[in-house]
RNA sequence: GAGAGCGUAGCUCAGUUGGUUAGAGCGACAGUUUGUGGCACUGUAGGUCGUGGGUUCGAGACCCAUCGUUCUCCCCA
């Protein structure tokens, strides 16, 4: 027989692996819930058309699809022949796939404000942590299964939900002792450029081939820009409009003077002006404009977001934005929203790769009784069941064994602290507590086994 | 979707221009030590060399295919 393995791109986590992701998420969570949000969960499958045509091409093609159940029937075999025909074209179709895995949380999200309008209040805010999938290619700080963790805030077109979203952004990461870099764009200003340079219709050219400015450089940009059949004058205001640098507040100016009188420019100026006030006092949100940031979910019209960790290098760590219509695509129309996203998994990858997970995440338990025979072990036992009812963790060694192999299985497994009851102990009504780093030993009558443990645990 | 690297013991790896019986460290288990762990010493177990084919007198090593994995591009969290 074969070894069992998983799926490519996914992983089994362990017990040090999910205190530590634990620790993430449970920071996460409590921040949302400290910023006004409400839980929600969605089905890990969703009907395929909800998911389809939402993230651009590229993402249709890694949406994991679910293939139908009863595609054996013989009964059948003649529509499945020629359904399976057309997938071999190129398209999904129903007869082979009706449903697929969940990609992100927001169209989840969209799709459920649709089906539940009359029922919610409005703004809207929700938070949701779940697992997505994606049939990318893994690599590093890129899996198949992943979490997100979102916040979305529906019905309403206040820039203040911006505001209390970088906010958001800018506590979790403090939270976390995590360095970084919040990138702010608009949409807006992406939209003036292009309407500046040839018309809306070359706003993906545009934005794909400055989004790789400090990568590949500016030339190599107006190459590519050149190759997307920009003309010369075009390509010209476009380098022109990525010369901005400083601070906020200088490429602020330069782009008030570059597209300031765009209507759309403008509007995205002011917007990013109106987020960037908005910081309390003597504590400066990480913020960073960078016009060059552009998304690629279709979705976004305004604010676009984006996290970068300081000093580690793994890509984005968060994402988000604002989309006018986002539940326009499931017949609700005019209900503007704006959210962001955590990408778990990478700032996993950040923390462990920056050593700044906290020590002492690991939890297990506290006391180990030793087993030393049948009567012992039944009076240890007794004990133990008090201690776990004054909540205190602990667990009885399964059989009787040689000292040595029982302090080892305490060592191994990091419990602070022994209790030995042997046959002696047992006769005198007592017992003996042994603290594993310190060598430190105590014997004392078992009626005051559980204070003497309650005062040591605070310490441990 | 395009490209590159790597698959040898549970883990990390060594293995010479192709040459006899494939090694080490760590870990596991046992013992030195049947009421006191970490240290030390001794011993034991554990390998279809990812899989399938080919070249060769001879393949862990070379060739082809395949699977897995890691990384890069694309795109993303």
């Amino acid at each position: 027989m074969n070894k069992p393995t998983i799926p490519q791109g996914t992983r089994d986590f362990n017990a040090a692996t999910i205190y530590k992701r634990n620790y993430i998420l449970n920071t996460i969570r409590n921040a949302f819930q400290l910023y006004g949000f409400e839980a929600l969960e969605t089905p890990a499958m969703e009907n395929i058309d909800t998911l389809m045509g939402k993230y651009g091409d590229e993402g249709d093609k890694l949406i994991f699809k679910i293939l139908n159940n009863g595609l054996d029937n013989p009964a059948k075999q003649a529509e499945v022949t020629a359904a399976f025909q057309k997938v071999l074209e190129g398209k999904t179709n129903k007869q082979i796939t009706e449903r697929a895995l969940r990609y992100d949380l927001t169209i989840p999200f969209a799709r459920y404000v649709a089906m539940n309008y009359g029922q919610l209040t409005f703004p809207f805010k929700r938070y949701q942590m779940q697992p997505v999938w994606r049939a990318d290619r893994p690599q590093k700080g890129r899996y198949r299964e992943f979490y997100q963790c979102d916040a979305d805030i529906v019905g309403s077109n206040a820039m203040i939900n911006e505001v209390e979203l970088a906010h958001l952004y800018a506590h979790v990461f403090n939270m976390l002792n995590l360095p970084v870099t919040i990138k702010i764009n608009n949409r807006k200003i992406l939209a003036a450029l292009a309407d500046m340079c040839g018309g809306a219709e070359k706003l993906t050219d545009i934005t794909i081939a400055i989004d790789k400015l400090d990568k590949i450089g500016i030339d190599k940009v107006k190459e590519e820009l050149q190759q997307r059949n920009l003309t010369a004058t075009q390509i010209e205001t476009i380098s022109e409009f990525l010369k901005i640098q400083g601070t906020n507040e200088e490429k602020l100016n330069t782009l008030s003077n570059s597209i300031g009188n765009h209507p759309s420019g403008k509007e995205g100026i002011s917007d990013l002006q109106f987020i960037l006030a908005q910081q309390t006092t003597g504590n400066p949100l990480p913020l960073e404009i960078d016009v060059t940031l552009a998304r690629g979910l279709n979705y976004y019209t305004g604010t676009i977001f984006e996290v970068k960790a300081i000093g580690y290098n793994i890509g984005s760590i968060g994402g988000g934005g604002r989309y006018d219509n986002l539940t326009g695509l499931f017949g609700l129309p005019n209900v503007p929203g704006v959210g962001i996203s955590f990408g778990v998994d990478r700032i996993y990858d950040v923390l462990e790769g920056l050593d700044l997970f906290p020590k002492q995440l690991i939890k297990c338990s506290t006391v180990l009784f030793f087993n030393l025979g049948k009567d012992e072990s039944n009076r240890s036992f007794t004990l133990l069941q008090t201690l776990r009812a004054q909540n205190i963790s602990g667990e009885l060694y399964h059989e009787p064994a040689k000292l040595d192999k029982q302090f080892k299985y305490a060592e191994k497994k990091g419990i602070p602290l022994v209790v030995i009851i042997g046959s002696k102990e047992l006769a005198e009504n007592t017992c003996t507590v042994k603290q594993l780093a310190t060598g430190q030993q105590v014997t004392f009558t078992q009626s005051d086994l559980l204070n003497y443990i309650a005062t040591l645990e605070s310490g441990l």
